[in-house]
DNA sequence: TAGATTGTTAATCGATTAACAATC
DNA sequence: TAGATTGTTAATCGATTAACAATC
């Protein structure tokens, strides 16, 4: 459809979701000095198939050379980018409840080039307070800041019955991505990109493996 | 190999992910005062196709009529005893930061059958406190309470760095699954059930797709 | 009966893995 | 040179989707 030149190279799901993966384990490699690394060696230690693991990385690196392994400096480097971790990702979150207030708190995001400017919430005992220096906004003012900075990216942790009525107004105020944690199908237009954090999905495989596992040992 | 009777039918990966986004769509259909409901509906509801929908609920259904579609109730009281959320699974949980405090004070885990009785830390100001009616015990006590009381899910809410002594100190307790919210790859054995909440990996999703947008934009 | 719906069998699609060639 | 490693092409596997038959 589209032959751009420069469109950046697309990468399927599996292997966009292993990217971070493979960072963290290089940065942890970086530290023991190691200045190269095998897609053998990253294989074996995060339990992968070799194959997968030169594809992925073939994918979104300029690779490795034979008998040497990969530069680790490079892979790092190459990986960030892909990733969009060079460039800063600016964020508002909607809801600033204990999860809401958490993830205001949480400084590790900037690893992954995610700043959250402001949060935004109904409860006027919240309203001009601050959490780990982000100012915490009457949702009123939502749209007005989302269109004034031109945000993008919308984060919404508020109880499930709300999500649906703050994901309208996000999309109404110009956002584009949303991350949501609230346990309820969110309804989107097409153009709208939307990321699910499902805890229910992760702890229905983790007791569901636990439960097979009992019954086997019995 | 295993030609028990009654073991739990078993599941695709995907299906078993879907489940719980079924089972909360089917609640809320549930106070419209809906009785029945045809895989089609929910297929369109949900952007589902609908003859996968329609095999997920065979896979743990008797199944629906013709004509009728199936029964809301029935559906409901199906996943949940798949899931296993009649029956409660305790855990206890690593690491009371400000992750940790939130999983905590979050109640909505007793509608996914999970219970989480306490919290362990190093810290000693931390140590002799309750959070929602949970108390926090020193570290040292970990292995004693795991095994008294029989436990076997542990949840790991600790700094990247400390992750991995707290996934052993957990496994030598007699914990068989972790659910693992420090970003780091963890190493275990075999018999070991692990379930990563893997946030860089949503984010990593989330800003690929945002970028490939505004680059397809422009 | 007609038609909406379930449920199954076959085709397609995409990701993983296996086999092999190329290179330093 | 020999062997470790990269990278590619082909085979396999599993999940999704399409086509169709069965049923109320």
């Amino acid at each position: 459809m589209n032959n751009l030149e420069n469109v950046s190279r697309s990468v399927s799901r599996p292997t966009l979701m292993r990217l971070p993966g493979y960072l963290n384990y290089l940065k942890l490699r970086q530290k023991d000095e190691l200045v190269n690394i095998s897609a053998t060696k990253i294989a074996s230690d995060l339990k992968l198939n070799h194959v997968q693991v030169r594809k992925d990385l073939a994918s979104i690196s300029s690779g490795g050379r034979p008998k040497t392994g990969y530069d680790i400096k490079e892979l790092i480097s190459d990986i960030s980018t892909f990733l969009g971790y060079d460039n800063v990702n600016e964020a508002i979150l909607v809801g600033a409840g204990k999860l809401g207030k958490t993830l205001l708190s949480y400084d590790g995001f900037s690893d992954y080039g995610l700043n959250i400017l402001a949060a935004f919430d109904t409860d006027k005992n919240l309203i001009g307070n601050t959490i780990n220096g982000k100012p915490i906004f009457s949702l009123e003012k939502l749209k007005d800041v989302c269109k004034r900075l031109n945000l993008r990216i919308g984060i919404i942790t508020v109880p499930a019955a709300k999500a649906q009525k703050i994901c309208n107004l996000l999309i109404d105020s110009g956002i584009l991505a949303i991350w949501n944690f609230a346990p309820v199908h969110l309804h989107i237009p097409d153009n709208i990109i939307l990321q699910n954090e499902n805890m229910a999905a992760s702890l229905a495989i983790l007791a569901n493996q636990l439960s097979e596992r009992i019954q086997r040992k019995i």
